[in-house]
This record gives structure tokens, sequence and C-alpha cells, in this order.
DNA sequence: CTTTATTTTGCAATTATTTGCAACAAATGT
DNA sequence: ACATTTGTTGCAAATAATTGCAAAATAAAG
């Protein structure tokens, strides 16, 4: 018997029974217990099972808390959000973009600032829950599961009705002449909104970001304000942008 | 016995009963009151529920103070909450209120009801997060720091979208005559719309609350279709609700 | 078809985890 | 203050994982 046709059987009998036994699969594959040891190892490697004492367990399916998610690589992002707390002044309205770089400045935001914030992240208004002085306004819409954010043609009509003085936006791709673009269609369309609805936008990306593009535009490059990396700005590679008018932080 | 299973097993209960004790868990599971013990130190470890002296209780991801109001007088709410379960049928649209008995309703919701939920409550939105087939629209607006609900006009205008359902209303007053009543002007309207946003309004009362009055005025006590107590609904001081042509649960 | 190289498998010794128990400490209720 | 219940700690037995190694199976090369 192939390696292969053990593995499928496994994560058959996975699929069937939410779990297996090392004892169980080896009587009905006919191979010892190290063997089958050794296969989930390896289909825990390829991400397919988790491997747990005595057998295995489907990999967490539950999409994991969002909080969790934020601690991943936040050094880049932690220099962001430093940079980026200070253009925020008291009694501003700043918009609140759902990525995890605007959940960084949410939590690093000092407690006795001012603010009006409009997001339709759930994790920002959740951390904004303990700022005596910021009013939250939330956009409604539909409920993505596994970001926490808002879509749809609610949320963007919600942002249509302000004019912020400043809009944070988390960038997933940037190039100089295809602008700002974002993997995911319904979410380029919300922060579409939240830049017409602000006076200056602030876009926050790491620098591997710059350069790069995904399938779904959000706007040119020149509607943006500032740009806040988590390199000095006096790089060289950053000269194009300035050229542009934005200004590099 | 994989150790993940009893994992599975302990959370099940838990969010069947919203409580597991040691002793019972030991009894079902096989295992000594150390092993679950331990069990469950390693689950609160991973933030999946909350350790207390002699078993354990949720963790809802909502707000602190939110969550204690929560498991505070719950005996009454859980009552309330099975009852109205016995009412949600599949590809519904629901209107889920705020309070903590709607919350609790939420909990208890089986993860294989198909619904499409509305609401304004962020802890609400928060523990549907892992009900696959459950669709959350969320209503924005100003949100209320220590409910941890949106309210204004734009939380109205969103509810007034929808002909939804069934509405579940939490219920801090009510009375044959003066009918629904809350302590807050604006949460009253807000429940107004959502009333307003529904076939079906299902009140959630617990019987200490009939008969009484708040200042804001929410709607006539004719505009329920059913009230959910936590007493049997024979009860003879249910008849003057009964005349009215409402069920009484 | 044989021989060699590589991988896979099973076994045994060692190491690590889990589990239940018991003695003791801390908390809770009366 | 006392009795009772629950939590903690250390420990030993049971169970599982890891490692190194040799036999078997498979693939590759001549």
């Amino acid at each position: 018997m192939l390696k292969e046709e053990r593995f499928q059987i496994i994560l058959k009998q996975l699929g069937l029974d939410q779990k297996v036994y090392l004892g169980g699969l080896s009587a009905l594959l006919n191979v010892s217990e190290d063997t089958i040891r050794r296969d989930i190892k390896e289909l825990a490697d390829q991400g397919l099972l988790k491997s747990v004492r005595g057998g295995a367990v489907p990999h967490s399916p539950g999409p994991h808390h969002f909080r969790d998610r934020m601690f991943y690589d936040n050094e880049q992002k932690q220099i962001i959000a430093r940079k980026a707390l200070t253009f925020l002044k008291n009694d501003q309205v700043v918009l609140f973009d759902g990525g995890t770089s605007a959940m960084l400045i949410a939590q690093m935001l000092p407690k006795d600032l001012r603010l009006t914030v409009i997001t339709n992240s759930f994790p920002i208004a959740s951390l904004l829950e303990e700022h005596e002085y910021v009013e939250v306004l939330f956009a409604g819409g539909r409920l993505l599961k596994n970001s926490f954010v808002t879509i749809g043609s609610d949320t963007i009509q919600f942002f249509k009705k302000f004019r912020a003085d400043i809009c944070l936006l988390g960038i997933c791709s940037i190039h100089t002449e295809l602008g700002v673009t974002g993997p995911h269609y319904e979410e380029s369309e919300v922060k579409r909104a939240m830049i017409g609805a602000s006076k200056e936008v602030i876009a926050l990306a790491s620098t591997e970001k710059l350069g790069t593009a995904e399938a779904y535009y959000v706007c040119p490059t020149d509607q943006l304000s500032v740009i806040i990396t988590d390199q000095p700005a006096d790089s060289d590679e950053f000269k194009i942008y300035s050229d542009l008018g934005i200004r590099m932080v």
C-alpha cells in the first residue's frame, strides 16, 4: 500500500469522525503505530490536520480570534503605528480602516485623546471601548466573519455621510502607476468610500508592499496625502512618491 | 479517548448549559476531577472559557462588564432563551435586540441553524462569529460604550430597510395599558424601529417585569406576538395578556 | 535482471506527557 | 471558628513521543 493511500484514508477517517487514534489506524491499515505517527506528523506539517497525543484531530477550523492574529508580525507595524499617532490631534474626526495596521494604532492610542472615530472594524471599536473621550461611530453592513469588518453597500453609504479629517488606510499593495490595490473586491470598495469621505488620507504600508499590485483597484496614488512606512523617510526608493507630492514618513 | 475529545465535549456542554461542574464532567468523561481541572485550565489559557471555582463558564469575546452582567441572574434568562430557540427555524431573518436576554439566545443558538441575523449588538455579532450558516448584518450608528450597542438615527434607518420574520425583543418593563417601556430614550427608539421592521415580535421578559413601567415608551402591548417568560405559560397573571391575543410561553 | 542507493518501516531504548492519588493549603458556607 | 468543599503541589505509574538503528521495500542504475 502506498503511503499516499494511507494519507487519503487517514484524512477520510478524520472527516468521518473528527478524530483518529493511532491504534485504530494501525489496525485498519496494517502498519505499526510508529508509521501512523510519522504519517500524521507529515500531514500535520502540510497543515491538513492537527497532531495530538494519541492521534489527530482536524486542523482547527474555527477562525482564530482577531486578537491572536494581531500580534503576529507587529515589529514593522508598531513602527508604523507610532508614526501614525503623531498625526492625530484632539477633536479630529478619524476614519479607521479594518486592517491590522489600523488596529495597532487603535491599541496604542493615548487614553486622553479626544477623537471621533468612524470605523467598520469590530476589533477597533472594541479596543476603543475604554477611551473615555473617543466617540465611536460604527458603520453597519454585512459582517465579514473572518476579518470582523462590515462591508457592502450599507457600509459604503454610511461612510459617504461624513467628511472626516483623516483616514487611516491599511494598504495591501501600492504602485506608482497602478495606484492602491487590494485582494478583495468589496473591501476595496469600502476603502474607496472611506477615502472619499476624508480630507486627508494616510496610508499605512510596510515597505514590502510598495511597488506591488493586486487585483482590485482602490484609488490612484496621488489621492494619498501621507504614506507611513517602517523605514526612515529619506530612503531612496521613496523618492518617486515624494515627487508625486506625497509626504513620506 | 483523546484529550482533544474531552475538550470538545467540555466546550459543547458549556455551550448547552452556560456552565459545567468538575463533578459532572468527571462522571461524564470517566476521568478524575483533577484531569478535568487541568483540562479547564488549559482551555482557559486558550481563552475558550473561564475557569471558576468548581467548574467553568463561557468566556464570550465581548467586553468584560458585559459578560459579568450576563451570568449573574441567568437562571430565568436561560429558561427564556431555551423557549425562544423553539421559535427559530432555518432561513428566517431575525432581529436581535441588544439586551442580555437576546445575547443568551445567541449563545445557545445551534451551530447548524441557517439564519440571517440583524442586530445592533456587538456581543451578539461576536457570538455568532462561529456560526457558519448565520449571516450577520450589523446596524451602524453611534456606539454606546457601556452596553456595546449602536444607537441613533443611523441605527434606526438601518433597521427600517428590512422586513424580518422575527424580532427578539428584550423587555425592561411591560404593562397592559402603558405598553412596553424602557429606561433609555434612544434605546427605546431603536427598539421601536426593530418592531416596525419585523412581522412577529417576541418579547423576552422575566416575570418580575410584567406590570411595571419605565419612562420611555416603546410600543403598545398588542404589537407583541409572543411573550416568553420564565414561568409556565398557564399562570393566572398571564391571562390579561392572553386575552389581548398575545401568545404566552 | 541484478545490484546499488534511497526511502520506508518496525523495533527497542530513552525521554516526555498525562493521569490519578494523597497530603496540604485556600476558599466558602454555616 | 469550624466543617466542608475546592484548589495546589509533588509524586509515581501508565501511556505516548522521540531517537537511533537495522531490516524490508522501492526506485534507480548498470
